[in-house]
DNA sequence: TATTATCAATTACATTTGTCATGGTAAGTC
DNA sequence: GACTTACCATGACAAATGTAATTGATAATA
């Protein structure tokens, strides 16, 4: 398979085009020291992956990889960091990259590579371990078994923005009274008390 | 790398047991059938890395996982599923396996077993896409600028949980007048209106 | 046609909520 | 002592909220 390594730090570059030369199933296709070069050398050389460094000086290997994307939505996009980058995790993963592995393991990038090959993706373990915390309740209601109508869904959204009867009903054409009795049958269905719960039950299930 | 295959289905055994043989890296050390098999068969045999379907009849894998890992937090626990199962993301992720892969895809398994013997975690394509919609917004506001009492942090936490006044005095042992002006100094330090926004303020920031 | 059903609006009422001024108490500081 | 300062409480009030019964308009149905 065809690398190509962008990483504006050049030893890191070499360092890297050294090791994996070492394993014959990989050939180092290219090597950039920016996001804008990752960008240019991409299109040209069309590797199998693009293992980027993640955090560069003029061009973040994030933007780059999204420009990248935007244009390929297959591309393999590996990012290397220094160390487990928290801030930049759920953004990696978001706009749909193969995963974000510490440099410092060497020997555990061309298995890494490989499995991206295969269509996986891949993550340091001091990373993964640190998703859970970043992930919501999940346990949703089945909002379809209430039968809300369209009118109360709006209503749902606007008191989960934190708008007052007047405002509600300002925004739907509707008189403040109608917007009361909606929110009770509202809350009726739902089994609330009043509107706070309902926004919170809007941002657990939602 | 000695690897422990557990599955209810035999023929699935098999096949990945010849499979993996064909690589002159990776031994099968042992083959079981069930979630007791598998909690038995990973003490006994201590194999590099244990490769197990998550759904199974009696126990599922991720119950047989948790036992294992509360007594070796160090094994290496990969998971096979015939689907991407949505709800099972992240209970995996939570109680520390290695990764979560597709099992039809036979060719990317041992590239997978190498990465995470490598100290990696991987995941099926698939699955990684749907971990960004499950992470929480976390475009926070530096919610220390605001300088809020501990008692003002429990209020809020309390008000986000959808209790009244008089709930929330019961809860902290204050008079419902005095939950009343902490919540009135609140919403004065954080410019908001009412205690619905204040819930609404909470799930958008925190 | 008559009958239902649905939706918005109105009214009235009880309760909750938010605000403000004030008072008491305890713990420090001069 | 006298003086803050912080914290909790109280009472009073206006405003917002939630509930319920009722009405008018409209459309749909038998």
């Amino acid at each position: 398979m065809r690398i190509l390594i962008v990483d504006d730090d050049k030893l890191v570059c070499t360092s890297l085009k050294t090791i994996l030369k070492q394993n014959e199933d990989i050939t180092v296709a290219g090597i950039g020291y920016s996001g804008k070069e990752a960008i240019d050398l991409y299109n040209r050389l069309k590797p199998d992956i693009l293992l980027m460094d993640i955090r560069m000086d003029n061009m973040t290997g994030l933007e780059a990889a999204e420009i990248i994307l935007s244009k390929d939505k297959n591309a393999k996009i590996l990012f290397l960091t220094t160390f487990s980058d928290y801030e930049y995790i759920i953004t990696a993963l978001k706009i749909g990259s193969k995963g974000y592995i510490i440099k410092q393991n060497f020997e555990s990038i061309a298995p890494a590579l490989r499995a991206v090959y295969m269509g996986q993706s891949v993550f340091g373990d001091d990373i993964v371990s640190k998703i859970p915390s970043l992930i919501k309740n999940h346990n949703k209601v089945d909002l379809s078994a209430y039968d809300l109508t369209e009118k109360e869904w709006k209503v749902i959204t606007l008191v989960a923005e934190g708008l007052n009867n007047k405002e509600i009903a300002g925004r739907l054409y509707l008189s403040e009274g109608t917007v009361r009795n909606t929110i009770t049958t509202i809350l009726e269905k739902l089994d609330l008390r009043d509107r706070t719960q309902l926004a919170v039950f809007y941002y657990k299930n939602k």
